[in-house]
DNA sequence: CTTACGCGGATAGTTGACATCCGTGATTGA
DNA sequence: TCAATCACGGATGTCAACTATCCGCGTAAG
């Protein structure tokens, strides 16, 4: 899996408890990332309409809805794509005994069987929130630390 | 996700309507896919005890236990190793805000948000066995066919 | 002893992820 | 007005993993 969507959250929930625009300067530095690397997927968090960005001097990129409402699924899909893991390539249509296109109008077992996996995966992704990720995070932090961040992140 | 994932579920699913060793030659034949490097895939089968091997002469891949007690996720785990795809990199400890290891001791929320939906995942390919998938293509198949296709992995 | 077969290592080609750079356009503050 | 800052997108390079092939070895049936 991209390493690009562990980032891609991290900067979700940091932007949850930001009050303004950041930078992709700031949030690469904030975690210890590249910043141009970075920069690719919080592009691509802006092309799937979960971050808004504000050009020019001071500007940045803020969550384009409330935390509450943008789900993990989201953003791993973001990152990721919509593409299904498990690519079927059609061999039952292959060799001696091949079916023909006609007989294999609906999908067969095996991808009926890991598509349900797949569709588990992501219904567990969508009942957590970035709202969840960073109220876990508020809550193992202290609170100077907190204010600390908060400054740091806006300077 | 690796594509000789869907051979080797394919392959267990004849294995399991085999009576006898069939070689990678038929497996490879049948499937319409390389046949060397479906060997590779076989071997992965191989050392996760899913398949069992007998050299020499008439040689080939028989199942190793009834297929009613191999679960698709074996194969899946045989194939594609056993690690989970999201690898956390622990960039929290990164930056001017980053926690000690002290504190890592535990995962963090977004780890394990990804670790429930893979168990998620794990759980839902666990649920069918290969006995499940050969039963539904001997339905999709007609007796004919059934018998020919038998002969033909025993010639 | 010959033949067919699985096994493992060595070896490439190809793809995609990871990372960087630069030019363009937009916005702000001097 | 003008320079600085920043997001955007394209082009490019690097590297690991997947895909694919080949060969020598050991094994067992005939
Ligand atoms: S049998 Fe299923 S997984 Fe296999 S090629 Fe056909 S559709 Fe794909
Ligand atoms: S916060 Fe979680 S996902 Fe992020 S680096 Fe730490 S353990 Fe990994």
């Amino acid at each position: 899996m991209n390493a690009g969507v562990e980032w891609a959250i991290h900067c979700c929930v940091v932007l949850s408890s930001a009050d303004g625009p950041v930078s992709a300067q700031r949030l690469a530095e904030f975690h210890g990332v590249s910043r141009t690397y970075l920069a690719k997927s919080l592009q691509s968090l802006s092309r799937a309409g979960i971050v808004e960005t504000t050009e020019g001097r001071v500007g940045g990129y803020v969550l384009s809805r409330p935390a509450d409402e943008v789900s993990v699924l989201a953003v791993v899909q973001a990152i990721e794509g919509r593409e299904a893991a498990f690519r079927c390539t059609e061999i039952r249509q292959n060799g001696p005994f091949g079916a023909s296109p006609e007989e294999c109008v609906r999908p067969c077992g095996v991808a009926t069987v890991m598509a349900a996996a797949e569709r588990a995966w992501r219904a567990s992704l969508r009942e957590v929130t970035i709202a969840d990720l960073a109220g876990q995070v508020a809550a193992e932090t202290d609170e100077p630390t907190q204010v600390a961040v908060g400054r740091w992140l806006r300077p």
